[in-house]
RNA sequence: GCUCAAGUGGCGGAAUUGGUAGACGCGCUGGAUUCAAAAUCCAGUUUUUUCGGAAGUGCGGGUUCGAUUCCCGCCUUGAGUACCA
């Protein structure tokens, strides 16, 4: 009986689908399988996007991985949740209708039709009852529900979570918004209670909409007039479209944004818990970009300004204070011990100046100052503290030695409910200044340092500020500026230029003027838009200075900074900088943010990188949002009445007026008394509001869709709480890293989001991420000889002659080793052939032209069918051309490069699985090298897993059928098997799948050389293979006797009695080079080694008479020689 | 520029608490079988060699009895990212 892939795979595909085998069983189901007492495993793939291409051969790495993993742990006696899904919204379908008038979601379903099918035939453990398509409406409904949620939210950094939009509310209602400690809008004006009471409703709507999670508001944004919509940040690529590679522009919008920078901290804070790739996690860390400096404030000179004369403390007092910090008497000792494991919203600092006053200890964000009484100016203290908005608690020594839980719980009601609360004031400065310029600093320690500043050509206090003679100047240097493209900008990095705006700041302590200049290196909207420029610690600021001439002050203690600016802060001492002279990097820093605080300039402040996510989208193919305009302000429609289904339109295109493709549609306008979508034409009607046009991006539905595998079929809810807290996150992700900045910091942020609703029970979705790489493909290139005329020569008529004569040559890959061995081939052969006159060989030049030849013409040994070539349809020109062979052959070149239909390296799975199974192209896919890492796809390579699969087969089955005896296995035979055991149970939980591959062809190897047929040892061997071959193994288990599925058949133990050795060949080693090996027993002692090795004719011929200086021996290891 | 990852036969790759470098497979060479081919099986395949050996994991150095593995410097390739103050 021979081995038949081709029958085998369709029946237990059939199998598989008919019996549902691999459907995963939530708690709350009924089930007869028992499953829901295993522990739980959730194994995903990233979903695909169903292009109308189908799948190649890089696409199910991947799941091929996963697939295994999810065996494997079934195996183990794991409950295993293996869903597959569609990320079916995007771009491609909706330009193919705008080419077509093919309605996407045709486009998508034969699309989804073609995947499933190629998904179906390398025999994938999918539960395929919980398929999930993001632009299915069932589905679609609950992220318009998601987005209702966000919308209904407000970021408190009090709580550090998204609250219920119903809180601020309430707060507003009560105290108005000082208090309120929320991310939001930049620009948001106080108001009190009263105030919010007297506002309209859609006033108030309008304030609220600056808080939300997600918002409307007129943004910068990325618009990409070819594709005719906005893009994220993260779908540019080098200024120009990810898709498509279109120019990108910066237009003014009104559009949804996401308030993702309120997880800025947490989406950082999360990386550390979960077990990602590196690589992937030093991007997010980039892209969110976290810095921590100062804000400081630079008057503009104009007005009468007053310095600040606060004392400064001096480097002795701090240092002072410090020790003061480290020296705490019994009862402050005691009751920081419990102070300072505060964490977040309530962290104290101890001995800190408030003013000019010391206090003991202090929570500065809640503004709650505790120190021991008794002290002699405690009234005037009071007094300050109260002006500055603290809260002040005080406590008695006795109190503290007596019970310090019950001072914790006094201090806890006292941070509760605060009696005083704090106004959240700017940066106090001297209020005669007219215009102020807030700048953002890594570096605040140089701050003595500042010679200029420069203000971006956009800020709003270039036209404020720039004087007259100076006015013409900036004009024009703005509007240049505007002209050219942000890609242009960002290409022309190198060229300096800036404009002096004929103003002047004040440096906050030294009360010198600075010129204020702009530039354009200077970005808008990053920090502030305005740069405090020092000259000598930054190299743009000392280009921009050295350019226009301005003072480099050096503040570096024997820095030589005359080429260029010192950029490195370690070891660094500074100088020339009034209190900050003489100290280290570190301490400076400190100290600035301490002086700036306390004189009211400037504060400590993080800035992000991370800006909002842009949410709306002008195109047709994605999900609508739940939302109608009532008075220009958005209204979200009741999740009653989700899901809102996407319109129908004549044209996929813009309409004529700019609006996107929903503007096409008649019937899309919201009824809000009977709740529904209606005609346009309604719209006259005083209860008829227009719905949004916009759609969502293609992030929106791929953000969540791992919670809805839990329980894909529930339309009540987004998913079932039992379901949810039973399954929690995703043990498992397995994906590509292109990811990495978009979908996957998304889905963390939605995550983050939906934990603080209390929707799902975990904040971060995906414990383990392992990205795979890609595969490659091997291109294959014919070298087609082309002839010139040399330069220089005088082109007559007879030189056209000569070109004419010669034919369309292609020469093999073994003809030639260079370019000028090339030259020579052609001309002898031109010569010898009568094609070229000797009389003009010297004329002309022959060079080579690599083409790309289809890789399905050429076999394992890179020789190219050249019939099969000439007969191609795009090869028509070449069907008289000469192909110049050696030994009979053509061999193409062959070079690595990303798999592309105009490379003609595709190769399509299909075809693998026709001619040498499934189960081989899995085995193959794997043993191609390590999951991670990028590697070439050669197919000739697959003989070598299919032969495997043919020797593995015999092992079972000889010509009569099924072979397997009953008898006892050998010692050997067991050891072999106990050997594989061990190592593929570890290669795969370490995801080293290409080397079990090999384990089991040495295992297979060794089992024929012992003609096992036992079934103490075969009958393991089908469960350790069948995660990787599963329909081999099920075959061969059915034939073995077994009804059930292998799929649940317990992974086999692994022994160790059976890999015991009493004797060890041991390399004997001189001077650490190995040259050759003594058979010893395992257990002789050191001594005893020593004395075999030494006395052994081998070891005497190498040492040739030199005594040995030592001998090291490890035993059961190696003996190494010194001499 | 910065950050990260990686450099091992003709090719994909294996080997890490530092202990026999090149497992396994492809390709190649020779042989068996066959009228022939495919398939299958057997042997060989890092380089060099005076057939005893010797050298060898990008380059240079270091630590060690012993380094593909650890440390320092450099080179090359790949990926990500960039006027981020």
């Amino acid at each position: 009986m021979q081995y038949n892939h081709k029958e085998i795979e369709e029946n237990w595909q059939k199998f598989w689908a008919d019996n549902q085998t691999f459907k995963a069983t939530n708690p709350a189901q009924s089930s007869d399988k028992g499953d829901a007492d295993k522990p739980k495993y959730y194994v995903l793939d990233m979903f695909p996007y169903p292009s109308g291409a189908g799948l190649h051969v890089g696409h199910p790495l991947g799941y091929i991985a996963s697939d295994i993993y999810a065996r494997y742990k079934r195996h183990k006696g794991f409950n295993v949740l293996h869903p597959q899904g569609y990320d079916s919204f995007g771009l491609p379908a909706e330009q193919y209708a705008i080419q077509t008038g093919q309605h996407p979601a045709k486009t998508t379903e034969a699309n989804i039709t073609t995947y499933r099918k190629q998904l179906d035939k390398i025999g994938f453990s999918f539960d395929w009852s919980r398929e999930v398509r993001t632009s299915d409406p069932a589905y679609y409904k609950w992220t318009q529900w998601i987005f209702i949620q966000l919308f209904n939210s407000w970021y408190n950094k009090d709580t550090d979570k998204a609250e219920d939009i119903a809180t601020l509310i309430s707060i507003f209602k009560k105290e108005g918004n000082a208090t309120v400690n929320a991310v939001a809008d930049a620009e948001i004006k106080p108001f009190s209670s009263e105030a919010w009471k007297a506002f309209s409703k859609t006033e108030q709507e309008a304030i609220l909409l600056q808080y939300r999670l997600t918002y409307l508001s007129d943004t910068e944004v990325n618009w990409c007039p070819v594709l005719g919509t906005v893009l994220a940040n993260d779908e540019i690529v080098n200024g120009v479209s990810e898709r498509g590679g279109h120019p990108v522009v910066r237009k003014k919008m009104t559009q949804w944004s996401m308030r993702i920078s309120a997880y800025a901290q947490r989406l950082l804070d999360g990386l550390e818990k979960i077990d990602w790739p590196q690589p992937l996690k030093d991007s997010q860390t980039n892209w969110i970009g976290r810095s921590q400096g100062a804000m400081v404030s630079f008057d503009v000179e104009g007005g009468t300004s007053k310095r600040s004369t606060d004392i400064k403390l001096s480097y002795k007092e701090l240092e002072a204070l410090k020790e003061l910090r480290l020296n705490l008497s019994k009862a402050e000792g005691i009751l920081w011990d419990e102070l300072k494991n505060k964490k977040g919203a309530a962290k104290f600092r101890k001995k800190y100046t408030i003013g000019s006053f010391l206090v003991d200890y202090v929570c500065l964000s809640k503004n709650t100052i505790v120190e021991f009484s008794g002290k002699e100016d405690e009234a005037a203290r009071t007094a300050f503290f109260a002006k500055e908005g603290f809260n002040v608690l005080r406590i008695t020594n006795e109190e503290v030695t007596e019970s310090v839980l019950k001072v914790v719980v006094k201090i806890n009601n006292a941070l509760q409910f605060p009696t005083v609360v704090k106004v959240e004031k700017p940066i106090a400065n001297s209020k005669s200044a007219t215009y102020k310029i807030d700048v953002f600093t890594t570096r605040p320690d140089t701050i003595f340092g500042v010679s200029f500043m420069t203000l971006a050509p956009e800020h709003p206090l270039v036209s404020k500020i720039v004087t007259g003679a100076q006015k013409k100047a900036v004009n024009a240097y703005i509007k240049a500026t505007a002209k050219r493209s942000e890609r242009e900008r960002m290409a022309d990095v190198k060229t300096i230029s800036g404009v002096f705006t004929g103003a002047y700041a004040l440096h906050p302590f030294t009360g010198k003027k600075v010129q204020i200049w702009i530039g354009d290196y200077v970005l808008a909207n990053y920090g502030t838009g305005a740069v405090m420029a020092v000259p000598c610690g930054d190299q743009r600021d000392y280009d921009f200075a050295k350019y226009f001439d301005i003072a480099i002050p050096n503040i570096f203690e024997g820095i030589d900074i005359s080429e260029a600016a010192h950029t490195g802060k370690e070891g660094t001492t500074i100088a020339n900088s009034d209190f900050l002279s003489g100290l280290k990097y570190k301490k400076a820093l400190k100290l600035a943010i301490f002086e700036m605080e306390k004189r009211g300039f400037g504060y400590g402040k993080i800035n992000y990188r991370l800006r909002d996510a842009v949410f709306s989208r002008q195109r047709y193919w994605g999900e609508p949002f739940p939302v109608y305009y009532k008075d220009g302000m958005p209204q979200m429609i009741d999740e009653k009445h989700l899901p809102i289904v996407l319109p129908e339109v004549e044209k996929y295109l813009p309409t004529e007026a700019g609006e996107p493709p929903l503007g096409r549609a008649t019937t899309w306008a919201w009824d809000s008394r009977g709740k529904k979508v209606v005609s346009n034409e309604k719209l006259k009607n005083k209860t008829v509001f227009p719905l949004e046009l916009n759609t969502m991006p293609g992030w929106a539905g791929s953000s969540w869709y791992f919670n809805r595998y839990m329980d894909a079929t529930n339309g009540g809810v987004f998913a079932s709480k039992e379901s949810l807290d039973y399954w929690k996150e995703v043990d498992l992700y397995i994906g590509g890293s292109e990811h990495a900045t978009g979908h996957l910091l998304y889905a963390r942020f939605w995550q983050k989001f939906l934990f603080d609703k209390g929707i799902v029970p975990v904040d971060e979705f995906a414990k383990k991420l392992i990205n795979q790489g890609m595969i490659l493909g091997t291109s294959a290139f014919v070298y087609r000889a082309t002839a010139f005329v040399k330069n220089g020569c005088d082109i007559d008529k007879s030189n056209d002659d000569v070109l004419a004569k010669i034919p369309i040559l292609f020469v093999s890959k073994n003809n030639f080793s260079s370019d000028a061995e090339f030259e020579t081939v052609v001309k002898n052969y031109l010569l010898d052939k009568g094609f070229l006159n000797p009389n003009f060989a010297d004329l002309v030049m022959i060079t080579k032209t690599p083409l790309h030849a289809d890789v399905s013409l050429v076999n394992s040994s890179d020789e190219l069918d050249v019939e099969a070539f000439k007969k191609q349809p795009i090869n028509q020109d070449y069907k008289k051309a000469i192909f110049l062979l050696k030994d009979g052959k053509y061999i193409v070149g062959r070079e690595v490069e990303k798999m592309s239909k105009s490379k003609y390296n595709v190769v399509n799975p299909d075809d693998i699985v026709e001619e040498y199974g499934a189960d081989a192209l899995r085995l193959f896919e794997m043993f191609l090298g390590p999951l991670e890492q990028a590697k070439p796809w050669k197919t000739s390579g697959i003989s070598g897993v299919y032969s495997f699969l043919k020797k593995f087969w015999k092992l079972y089955v000889d010509e009569n059928g099924v072979a397997v005896s009953d008898e006892k296995a050998t010692k050997e035979e067991l050891k072999t098997l106990h050997k594989t055991i061990k190592k593929v149970a570890e290669d795969i939980e370490n995801f080293s799948f290409n080397t079990s591959v090999a384990t089991f062809m040495i295992a297979v190897n060794e089992l024929t050389a012992l003609k096992c047929n036992k079934k103490e040892v075969l009958a393991p061997l089908l469960v350790l293979l069948s995660p990787y071959a599963p329909h081999i193994t099920e075959e061969l288990w059915s034939k073995l006797g077994n009804k059930e599925s292998i799929s649940t058949a317990d992974f086999p133990v692994f022994d160790a009695k059976h890999l015991v050795e009493s004797a060890k060949k041991y390399p004997i080693s001189f001077n650490g080079k190995m040259r050759f090996t003594i058979e010893l027993p395992l257990d002789l002692s050191k001594d005893e080694i020593e004395a075999a090795v030494l006395a052994d004719e081998k070891t005497i011929a190498q040492l040739a008479g030199v005594a040995p200086k030592k001998v090291i021996i490890v035993p059961g290891k190696i003996v190494n020689i010194v001499s």
